[in-house]
Formats: C-alpha cells, sequence, structure tokens
DNA sequence: TACAACTTGATTGTGCACAATTTAATTGCT
DNA sequence: AGCAATTAAATTGTGCACAATCAAGTTGTA
C-alpha cells in the first residue's frame, strides 16, 4: 500500500520535472528560437560535427521518427544542412551552417542559467544522475 | 566546465528517464488500453470521484488543452463519462463508468511491476522523489 | 439590475515521441 | 555474380504537452 503509493508518486516527479525542466528550456532558449530537443542535436553538433542521422539516434536514444522532422525545422531555420553521404548513400550526414556554428555563443550561458533554477547543490545533480541513470537502464532493459 | 557538462548530462537523464518510464508503462498498460497519462487520470478517479476537468488539472498540472482529448478519448473507450455541471455550467464532471470502475483491479499489479523495474531501493526512491520534488519546485518558480 | 471582469473548458496550431511500414542502398552468403 | 538479409531514413498515424485564442457561464460591483 505504501509501495503504491510510494510508485505513483516517484513515477509522476520524474514526469513532473521533466516537463518542468522542458518549461524552463522553453522560456530560456526561446530568444534562440530553439526547443529542448533541438538545443539536445544542437550540442551533439557542436561537439562533433559532422554527424549523421544514426549517430544522433544513438547519442540522443531517439529515432528518425522524431528525428527527421525535427532536422527539417533546423535547416529550415538555417541552422543545419543535410546530404546523403557520399560513401553510403542511405546515410544523411548533418552540418552546421555558419549561422548554426555562431549559435554556439549565445547558447553559452544556457546551462549556468538552468543549473541555478533547478534550486539544487551539486552533489545533488550528481546524485541524481547517477540514480536516474541506473533507473533509465534498469526500465530499458526490464521486459 | 564541469558544471556546465553536468548540466546536460542531468537534465538529459531527467529527459531519457521519462521515456524509458513512459515506454515501461506503454507495455505495462498495452493490456488494458491506456497510455501512462490516461492511467494519471484513471488513478486520480479511482481514489475521488466525480471530478471536475479542473480539479484533474490541478492535481496532475495539466491544462485543458491536454486534458480535454484525452478525457474524450477515455469516454470513446467507454471508460468515464462526462457531463456539465448541474450547479455550474461551466464546469464538466468526470466519472467513471462501471467498466472504468472494473479497471482498477487489473490495474492493481501496475506499481509493483514498476517499482520492480526501476531497480531502486525503497530509499532511493523516497530519495529521488524528494529531490525531483524540489528541483520542480523551483523550476516553476524561477523566472 | 446591468455590465465588466473572471472562470471553465474547448479548439487550433506547433512540436516531441514512438510504433509500424516503406523505400533505397549495402552487405553477406552461396 | 546474384539474391536474400540487413541497414538507414523517411513517412504515416496516434497521442501527449503547451501556448494562444475563443465561447459560454458566473460573479462582483457600480
Amino acid at each position: 500500500m505504501n509501495a503504491l503509493l510510494l510508485e505513483n508518486q516517484v513515477c509522476f516527479a520524474v514526469h513532473a520535472a521533466s516537463r518542468a525542466l522542458d518549461g524552463f528550456y522553453r522560456r530560456e532558449l526561446a530568444g534562440l528560437g530553439l526547443t529542448y530537443p533541438q538545443y539536445l542535436v544542437m550540442l551533439v553538433l557542436w561537439e562533433r560535427e559532422p554527424v549523421t542521422v544514426k549517430e544522433l539516434g544513438v547519442a540522443l536514444r531517439l529515432d528518425s521518427g522524431t528525428l527527421s522532422p525535427l532536422l527539417k525545422r533546423l535547416e529550415a531555420a538555417g541552422l543545419v544542412q543535410r546530404e546523403r553521404s557520399a560513401s553510403d548513400e542511405r546515410s544523411v550526414v548533418v552540418r552546421l551552417t555558419g549561422a548554426g556554428a555562431e549559435l554556439r555563443q549565445s547558447a553559452s550561458r544556457v546551462p549556468e542559467h538552468v543549473l541555478g533554477a533547478t534550486g539544487l547543490r551539486m552533489s545533488e545533480l550528481a546524485d541524481l544522475q547517477r540514480t536516474l541513470g541506473r533507473m533509465t537502464q534498469a526500465l530499458t532493459e526490464a521486459t
């Protein structure tokens, strides 16, 4: 009984936290014209580029049903460029445009803002990340 | 540097955990014909009923743009019934149908399955819940 | 009482997420 | 070499989430 209530509270807490985070990023990134998932894609690109859609999917654990339209929107916004790989015509390679690369500067303040807005200490954040990581792993492997 | 990387890791961890949880619930609830958000609504109804759309929104922190179509789907599935309140015609009251009430039995095993699948100890879950709750609160209040 | 302000819910539009299917290209096997 | 199996993306369909807007009902107040 206690356990069952707790289950619902924990699951709801994860769900609610995810939405609250999403909402904060929405306000934070509005000026850049990015959504949170788009920001995640840009983070990967700012780190290593070019990158295939497949690689983006592995890094962010998203499939092409999510990435294809998202990348189309980033392309329409002039931030990335897509082209089929010359060496393997099945793959699509994603590159930053000049504007996409420049956006990195404007985005550089975002992490500290978010970090501050969580109201958590560094040690708590590290703990949180570790626990959530284990849970995600376990849930993914569970039948 | 370290902090900024941690920000992205923590935020991604929350996001990924939420999706992993959602995926597990999807498999777990498929037999009942419910999605996770629909299950949350049913939990509220199984606990106290009837309930207005407004009250559901406060409990789950969802607005009518999300709840209206969701409740329509639950109604189409024959699990709930909606009608305008007699005392205040602005409100819509949601009730369980017989089938909706009976579904509670079939759903009673879900919490323990999920709890087991997280792979976390009770104390860790309690911790997790507390930390996420504080973070959600802080993010909601942040500008 | 009459009207303005507010409340409740529905609608519209945008975007994320995922399952299932489709198409095209590549690889492996005989 | 030729064909089956595999792989990469895109597409289609369903559902959640939220912002913005709208319609209808209620409340407060002049």
